[in-house]
DNA sequence: CACCTGGCTAATGCATACGAAAGCCAGCTA
DNA sequence: TAGCTGGCTTTCGTATGCATTAGCCAGGTG
């Protein structure tokens, strides 16, 4: 277990996982859309009206979260209606779901007003408010300062050396 | 407990956690530099380099991280150097490594190449990889369909109903 | 005191993100 | 067959994000 944070400049973060994340999700209005798929909301409309964003920006970032998986477009019909095309989540998006929650909760902590978070996530079977953690996979819980960067098999080195 | 699920037109996310987090970290470029804040850099020009942006931007990402109180600004000197100053993480900056967590995951296991990530973070004592989870506040795990979307104390209601 | 270095700032221009307003189109109802 | 409605698309204009290049400034060294 070599930690990597000692020489920062001996590697490089051309393939960086955060960074091909926020490539797909990372702007506002996609993050947002995620957040209300999460919701449940799964119509074009209500999409746009939710989220607070244009049409235009709507279709495009539906778009483009369908194009990458995240969400995919299926046909349902109401009653009297036409057959319409909605968006649900797929088990790609619905991996996100630690993202929207650590978002959420940093908001709740330290940028509420006076009131207090709009929303509290609850545990469906006991009911005890839902918090982003960081374990490792032996089951210890993870502060900031407890862990260590390690080489991947991806890991790009620099010229600077390879120790 | 009331599922709000049921009825998301009935209220508003005008005050969203979501939202007001994306106001503060909300560019590609201001979660990058705060990677690299948790991976350990502290001075302008190493984050210009690694985050792979330029100085205009760096400079006014990190302005605007420092005002909102996430990095702060403290002086260094090396030896035969004069006194300069750098940027460390704030108690509401490292808040944030569950978000940064989260993405480098979702990053790892949806948007690697063939040779898989470039870093694995371990626990310190341990060396297990990290992970980030969802777990109520009586421990048990959670998955993106254990959980329900309850009213909180900053709740908006739109005029339609308020059961 | 001239020079060097790190940490910025300024000027310019491009690309992307986005809103507002309007229009299009498919297919269900009347 | 004429509307109506939801789900878009088009157009236009603005705002933000960002790179590039250049320059500034403070304070240490020679």
């Amino acid at each position: 277990m070599s930690d990597l944070l000692e020489d920062r400049d001996a590697w490089s973060m051309a393939n960086c996982s955060i960074a091909r994340t926020l490539a797909v999700v990372g702007t506002k209005s996609a993050l947002l859309i995620m957040r209300e798929a999460f919701f449940g909301t799964r119509r074009f409309d209500d999409f746009a009206r939710r989220v607070g964003i244009g049409e235009p920006a709507t279709a495009a970032r539906l778009k483009e979260l369908t194009a990458a998986g995240l969400l995919e477009r299926f046909p349902y019909r109401e009653p009297g209606q036409r057959t319409r095309s909605a968006y649900r989540l797929t088990a790609k998006g619905r991996d996100l779901y630690p993202v929207i929650m650590a978002l959420r909760q940093w908001g709740d902590t330290w940028a509420t007003d006076e009131q207090g978070p709009p929303v509290i996530v609850r545990h469906r079977d006991c009911g005890a408010p839902v918090h982003a953690v960081l374990r490792c996979e032996n089951g210890h819980d993870i502060a900031p300062g407890d862990s260590v960067v390690d080489a991947g098999p991806g890991l790009i080195r620099t010229d600077a050396e390879s120790a």
